[in-house]
This record gives structure tokens, C-alpha cells and sequence, in this order.
DNA sequence: CCCGGACTGGCAGCTTGCTGCCACCGCGTT
DNA sequence: AACGCGGTGGCAGCAAGCTGCCAGTCCGGG
């Protein structure tokens, strides 16, 4: 038994300034889970550890980042996101909340941050223990593997997916026939199937398995 | 800045020894990612744990087992998790590797063990800081959501899925009609429709619709 | 008021999916 | 040979899904 490295910090700047050459440092993969982008509240910190960093499309380093639907929330989080994929960055969403943010740097480094809880400054938890790595990489491959991509999650059909939209979703997925659920949803079966062929067409399958998937994999 | 606990220790012996309370102690939930069940080399040490553990439907009192799919391979390990299933456990089966191991109990204590790779004792390494363990939490959270039960993933329809069943499966989701697809895979039309009503009844989906849907449930 | 647009419902007709029935074929058994 | 059995294909008929067309309703604007 032995006692082994894990060290918290206070705030952005102290992590900026203790930790920032990590970032810039990383050179194979850089991997981060977090609920949303406003992660750093010192957006010039942010800006001068994002600046040292490499392209995401450099060869050999990949860089992934798994959300939760709330990054989606407002235009700039998107606008920013559409830019890093279109840098070379994979970006998915996942439906759990994250509460806290994880960075895991070349396998080697890993940074943990609570959520902004509480008045004071945020504090950081920076460890390089292999088995704590390892245990929380694999975890993290386990939800990125069944997290949607962003853009099938954002540019394929969930924007326009009004109420009523989903009611005619849930029918379906109840395997109600056409007839038994328009007369649930007090629709006729003429309207009801216009809706079905417009769902079908948002989500552009060709035929209702296909739809099927696809709302499965776009969380149902 | 300060440092903190993080201790390792080797071997089951040892760790029964030091961290043995800590399982019989669990009071609120019990949550382990794994690769498969075979993760205490020595039985008795495994046994003297889970003797003193809770019951997993003790009122206030949950256990969750997420594991991937290697931990179906042999019959012994399926009546294993059907066992502490009907006593109450929740069991789920993700598709990513997960060589690590971990275990989280009442989110105030964290154990995460190394794959069996190398000849010496395993290590495990425990550790009580709150952050670490929140992140790590939340990662085990959003691979939970995305995981799909064991008795759906197994009693559902998984285990009989020939090779022309998969080919069906893949038509299906290209979204060809019946008889283009039927055409492909130099069937009869008739014959291809057979093989979707088998495949529908094995999902049991009413509709096309619900066929897609548990397929893309159970991984495609 | 009338007009145009968006939404809805009914009708009709077509395509597609689904299934029961029968016939055929290959195979191993009797 | 005869038989049963399982898988296959064709046919027919029904049910379900899909869509074009027209008519009615409900706005909001000219």
C-alpha cells in the first residue's frame, strides 16, 4: 500500500497557471465530459490555454468531447460546437446531466471539477494515478460509445420535433395501428398519417423500421 | 492547493483486509462497472465480502451492476446476474470493453482495480475524495442511462440472431422495400417476408416500427 | 366583405406489407 | 419406395400504409 498524487486546486487562474502546460502539452488525445461550455468563467484563460493547444486535426491527436443535451441550449454553444467539428474535434451528446467535468489528457493526466456549486472560486482536482485513469477512461469510452453524434444529434431532425410530433412518435412506438391511434389522439387516420409521413420525412427514412432507428437512436 | 487520499493496495487479500468494511457497510447504493464477473480471483475472500453485504432490495438500498457484454459468454455468469437480479439487483450490459473495473459505494467511496494483465497480485486503488468521485459518478451515470437491461438484453431476443437474421436486420435498415431486399439476398419475396415476421416475433414488435425501434435498442 | 394560406377530413386508388393455403424439393428415417 | 419433416416458392386475398384530389374550416390581411 502506498500513498499517490492527487492534488486540488482553487479557481481558474491557480489550474491556468499550475496546469496549463498540460494542455498545451498534450500530444495524442485529449478527451473532456462536461454539461455545457461555460466551464471556464475567466474566458481569457480559457482563451490563453486554448491558444497553446494543438489542432484538433493534427495527425495522431484526437480530440472528443461528450456533452449533455444542455449545451445545446443556446445558438452560441452550437455555433461554437460547429466550429470545433468542423476543426477536426468529435463532439457527442450524451443524455445524462454530468453534473461534473472531466478532462483526461493523453491517458496521463486527469482533470475533475465539480459543478459551480457555491459562491467561491471552483475547485480542481488534477491526479495522474494510472488505475484512476484507466478506471475513469474506460468508463468514459462506455458512454461515448452510446452517446449520439452531434451533428446526427443537432443537424438531423431533433430541432423540429414539436408536441405533438412526439405524441405521433409514442403511438408508434406503442405499435398502435394507424386507425387505433389517430382515434386516441382524436385525430383522423388521413391527418394522422400526414403526420407520420412528415415525422418520417424529418427523420428522412424511407420506410417506418427506419424511422424506428432512427428515434432510437435519437433518444426516443 | 493540498494533497490527498488516495491509497493502493495489492492483491484481494489485502484489500478484503482494508476495504472489507467498506462493501458490508454500504448503506445507500452500490453501483460496479465491469468487464465480466470473474473479478476476485480468490472466492472466499469474494464470498466473506458479499456475505456481510446488504441484501440489494433492502428498503432504500440499490445495486447496480454495469457490465459488458463478455460477461454473457458462459452460462454460469448468466445465472449468476439472473440470480442477483430477482433479488433485486439492477444489472445492465453496455457495449464498450470496460477493462477496469470500478466500484462506487454510497458515492463516498471509490475502489478501481486494473484489468488481470500482469502476473503479480491485482492492484486496487481506494480513494475517498468527494471530486473525484463525482466525476467519476457522473461518467458512470451517462453510461448507465445509454446501457440496456440484462433480462431485455438477454431473455429479449439477443441470443437467437442467426447470420441471415442480421442480413434481414441490415436490409431492413437500409430501408429497402421487401422486395428489393428480397432481391438482394436472392430470396423469395415470400421467403423475405418470413424472415421479417420471424425477426418481428423474436423482437416482439407489433409493427415495423417497434422492430426498428428494440433493434436499435439492442444494438443493430 | 372577399381572398389567400394553412390545416384538417373524407374519398378513392394505389402500393406495400402480411398470412393462409398448397405444392414442391431435399433429406434422413422407416 | 414410402413417409414425415423442414424449408422454400407461388398464389391469392386481406389488411395496412401511403398519396393525390377536393372540400370544408379557421384565421389574418387586404
Amino acid at each position: 500500500m502506498s500513498a499517490d498524487q492527487v492534488i486540488t486546486v482553487r479557481g481558474d487562474a491557480e489550474l491556468a497557471a499550475r496546469a496549463g502546460h498540460l494542455f498545451t502539452g498534450a500530444r495524442h488525445d485529449f478527451v473532456c465530459a462536461a454539461r455545457d461550455l461555460d466551464t471556464w468563467s475567466q474566458p481569457e484563460a480559457r482563451l490563453r490555454i486554448a491558444g497553446g493547444m494543438r489542432a484538433p486535426d493534427a495527425p495522431g491527436f484526437t480530440v472528443r468531447k461528450l456533452l449533455s443535451p444542455a449545451a445545446l441550449a443556446d445558438e452560441g454553444a452550437r455555433r461554437h460546437l460547429r466550429e470545433v467539428t468542423a476543426k477536426g474535434a468529435h463532439v457527442r451528446i450524451s443524455s445524462a446531466p454530468l453534473p461534473h467535468e472531466t478532462i483526461i489528457i493523453d491517458r496521463r493526466v486527469m482533470i475533475l471539477a465539480a459543478g459551480d456549486d457555491g459562491p467561491g472560486p471552483r475547485e480542481f482536482t488534477v491526479t495522474t494515478v494510472p488505475a484512476l485513469i484507466g478506471g475513469v477512461y474506460a468508463l468514459f469510452q462506455a458512454a461515448w460509445e452510446t452517446a449520439t453524434d452531434f451533428t446526427a444529434y443537432f443537424d438531423g431532425a431533433m430541432p423540429h420535433l414539436d408536441a405533438d410530433g412526439l405524441a405521433v412518435l409514442r403511438e408508434l412506438g406503442a405499435g398502435h395501428t394507424d386507425e387505433a391511434a389517430a382515434r386516441r389522439l382524436g385525430l383522423s387516420l388521413r391527418t394522422y398519417r400526414r403526420r407520420v409521413a412528415a415525422l418520417m420525412a424529418a427523420l428522412d427514412a424511407g420506410s417506418r423500421f427506419q424511422a424506428g432507428l432512427r428515434a432510437a437512436e435519437l433518444g426516443l
